[in-house]
DNA sequence: CCTGATGGTTCAAATAATGGACCTTGTGGT
DNA sequence: ACCACAAGGTCCATTATTTGAACCATCAGG
C-alpha cells in the first residue's frame, strides 16, 4: 500500500459519530506507529484536508474538502440533478428517497437525499455513511448491473452481518443479484437496519456502466403489495430520468422494462 | 516536499474553468515526469478523490470529496451558521455577501455566499477560487488580525498584480494592514476585480485567532459615503454574530469597536 | 512524586518513490 | 497508405523518502 493510500485512509476514520480524533486514536485505528501517523496528519493539515484544534490538539476534517467538493459540484452538478429527480420521486412515494454512487469497492456514497417528513415513523438517511453492497437495495442492484471484474472483486470480500436479516453467504447473494438483474430492482428487507424495507433501481453512465442507484426506504409496515407497483413504477421513472439527465445509457433490456412500467 | 504534498497538489489544478485534465496536462502543470504523475493520479482515483472518464481518460474530482465535505459539515455546521448570518447581512445591504476562511498560506476559501439579485449590475462570487490575501478586503483584514508568524510567512511571498489597482509592495501592504487593525475593517477598491469595492470584517476562533472574514462586495458606484456607515455597521454586526455562533472570541479592543457600531 | 496516558521529535535503517526509456493507440498531414 | 507526433500508459535499476523504536515533555489521577 502506497504512502498516499495510507495517508488518505486517515481521513476515513473521521465520521459524524467521531468528528475529532487525537494522534493516539489515529495511531491505534491505523495500526501504524505514532511517528508516521503524526507526519501524515501534519501533511494533511498543511494541505488543508485536516485542521487541528489549537487547544485540544485533536484533528478534524478541513476546509480544503469543502472547497474541492464545491468545485466538483460546480463543474458537474450531478447532485443538483439528483435533487431535482428526487423531488419528483418524493412527491410520488412520500417516503425517504436517496441517490448513491459507487465509492471504490467498499460501498456506495450518498449524493443527495430527501428525508420523509409526512409520517411520524420514518427512515433517516445518514448521508456521510458508506452503504455496503451486500446489505442494501442500492448496493445489490448496483452490484447486479456493475461490470463483472468489479462485481467479482466485491464478492470476494467477507461481509458483515448488520442485522438478523443480513445475508452474508456469497452464493445466496449471487442469487439475489441474479434476481435484481432479471427484475431491474434491488430489494432489502431489514438487511441494513431492522424493519426498514427498501427498493432501488440502477443508474448508468454514458458508457453504459452502472455507477450507482436511486432508492426509496420505508418502514416494513408501509410496504404493502398494494403500494408495491406504484413504488416500483415511480422508482423506475426516476432512474430513467436521472440516467438520461447525466447523459447515461441503460442496457437495452432494462430500458424496455422501464418503459413498460412507466405510465 | 513530501510525496503526499505533491499528490494532493494535483487536485488543486482542477478548477471550474478546467474541470477535467488529462495525464499530459497534469504532467506539464506539476513539472514532474509522466510516470510519477500517472501513479499519483491512479492512487487518487483508487481513493475516490478523482474519477476517470472511461472514454476520454481525463481525470475529474471524485465522489470521496463530496462525502468528506458532507461529514465535515454535519459535524461542524459552520457553513450553515454562515448562511444564516449572511442572510441577515444580505437583508441589510442588498449586495453580494460572503464568508471566507483561511486556506493555508495561499489565500481564503469561500465557505458560503449570497449573490445579489436585486441589481442589474452586481458582483458574482466564484466560490471555488481562492481569494488572495493582498488583493481582497477579506484577505487584508484576515491578515491584519492573524498571528504574526502567519502574517510574516504570507508577506514574504511575491504578490501578483491582478488589476491596475492591485498593491504588491509589501511596505505599502503593511500600511493597509495597520489601517485595518485600527479600523477593524479591510477594504479593497478594485484590487481584485476592476470596479469592485469591498469591505470585510474578521472572524475569530475560540482561542482568539483570526480564521477568516465576512465581506460584502459591490460596484464602485454604489459605495457612497452615505451608505458607508450603514454597511460597516451591518458587516460589524454580522462578524460579531458569526464569531459568537462559532464559539469564537474577538480581541477586546475590536469587541468594543463592534459594540459601539452596532445600533 | 509516582504512573500511565497524551502529543510530539529524532535519526540510522529499510522501503517505496522516481524518471528515462519504451510501448501502444489515435489523429492530422501529405 | 504512410509517416510524424502527441496522447495514455508501463518497466525497473537508481535514488531519495518514509519508517519506527527510542526518546522527551506535559498533564491527570492516585
Amino acid at each position: 500500500m502506497s504512502t498516499v493510500d495510507k495517508t488518505l485512509k486517515l481521513l476515513g476514520y473521521l465520521k459524524t459519530t467521531s468528528p475529532e480524533l487525537g494522534l493516539s486514536q489515529f495511531t491505534r485505528l491505523s495500526g501504524e506507529d505514532k511517528a508516521s501517523t503524526h507526519r501524515r496528519l501534519t501533511e494533511l493539515t498543511r494541505a488543508g484536508f485536516l485542521e487541528q484544534d489549537p487547544v485540544t490538539r485533536a484533528y478534524r476534517l478541513g476546509a480544503a474538502l469543502t472547497r474541492l467538493a464545491l468545485t466538483r459540484e460546480q463543474s458537474f452538478p450531478r447532485a443538483e440533478h439528483a435533487r431535482r429527480v428526487l423531488e419528483r420521486l418524493y412527491d410520488s412515494v412520500r417516503e425517504t428517497v436517496h441517490v448513491s454512487v459507487i465509492q471504490g469497492t467498499d460501498g456506495l456514497s450518498t449524493l443527495a437525499h430527501i428525508d420523509d417528513h409526512s409520517h411520524g415513523n420514518r427512515v433517516y438517511i445518514e448521508p456521510a455513511d458508506l452503504l455496503p453492497f451486500h446489505a442494501t437495495a442500492s448496493g445489490i442492484v448496483t452490484l447486479a448491473f456493475a461490470v463483472k471484474p468489479f462485481r467479482d472483486t466485491v464478492l470476494a470480500r467477507r461481509f458483515d452481518r448488520l442485522t438478523s436479516e443480513t445475508e452474508i453467504d456469497p452464493a445466496v447473494l449471487a442469487l439475489h443479484l441474479e434476481d435484481a438483474r432479471r427484475s431491474g430492482f434491488g430489494r432489502s428487507e431489514g438487511a441494513y437496519e431492522p424493519d426498514v424495507f427498501s427498493v432501488a433501481a440502477p443508474l448508468f453512465a454514458s458508457d453504459g456502466t452502472c455507477i450507482g442507484a436511486i432508492a426509496t426506504a420505508m418502514p416494513k409496515a408501509r410496504f404493502t403489495e398494494m403500494s408495491e407497483n406504484r413504488i416500483l413504477s415511480a422508482v423506475a421513472k426516476a432512474a430513467s430520468d436521472l440516467t438520461s439527465y447525466w447523459g447515461g445509457e441503460p442496457p437495452g433490456t432494462l430500458k424496455a422494462t422501464w418503459d413498460s412500467m412507466i405510465v
